[in-house]
DNA sequence: AAGTAGATGTTCT
DNA sequence: GAACATCTACTTA
């Protein structure tokens, strides 16, 4: 019996704060080399701060076909940003994995990334797509295959999980839709 | 420890 | 043109 399995297309078929708050703890690997989720923030249409506010475009495609593939967009014209697609095909909602643990592929997450200390390896949005090389290659890609893993928090992991308002953002400043691993050392800020 | 500038591409007004 | 789901390097205390 395994303690890690891989999570389903199902698993993603919730709004997305529920999402978000369910991925912490959960593990993701691209081509093996990641770790596990430590802070997420929740998006949705109904949401003026999130992309698909205002209905599809070229861009957020993705957000808005089926639930559990990748929606990847440019940040401020330099960093990858990597979300999950949840909920159900055609509510244009995800998730945006901010910060991982690392766990596995350490050293090949420091050379993409340069000489830094551990904690800031994932420690962003990001910095967790160049640790784990993700780009717009990946763009509508399924999560429930390769290159991509995630796995499931363990089921007897009874973690506190806090919640605050989203990082970065100008619009929907007051919505709790970022989540945290509580204690953690590889947020990317405090909670 | 906290603040700022500058890098850059895509989308939107 | 402006804004942007950011990061790094460099300043100032």
């Amino acid at each position: 019996m395994p303690l890690h399995h891989r999570l389903r297309p199902a698993d993603f078929m919730a709004d997305a704060p529920v999402v978000a708050r369910a991925l912490i703890g959960a593990t993701l690997l691209v081509n093996g080399v990641g770790g596990i989720i430590v802070e997420t923030e929740a998006y949705d249409m109904s949401d003026a701060a999130s992309h698909t506010h205002r209905g599809p475009t070229p861009r957020n495609r993705a957000m808005f076909g089926p639930p559990g593939h990748a929606y990847v967009y440019r940040s401020y014209g330099l960093h990858w940003c990597l979300n999950f697609v949840c909920r159900e095909a055609g509510h244009g909602a995800g998730v945006l994995i901010r910060a991982l643990q690392p766990t596995q592929g350490i050293e090949t997450m420091r050379e993409r990334r340069g000489l830094h200390d551990e904690r800031l390896l994932c420690a962003g949005p990001g910095r967790v797509t160049q640790a784990l090389g993700v780009s717009d290659a990946h763009y509508g890609l399924a999560l429930t295959r390769p290159p991509f893993r995630v796995l499931a928090a363990p089921a007897d992991s009874a973690a506190l999980i806090l919640a605050g308002p989203r990082i970065g953002v100008s619009k929907g400043v007051d919505t709790p839709w970022r989540f945290g691993l509580a204690g953690s050392r590889y947020l990317s800020r405090r909670l």
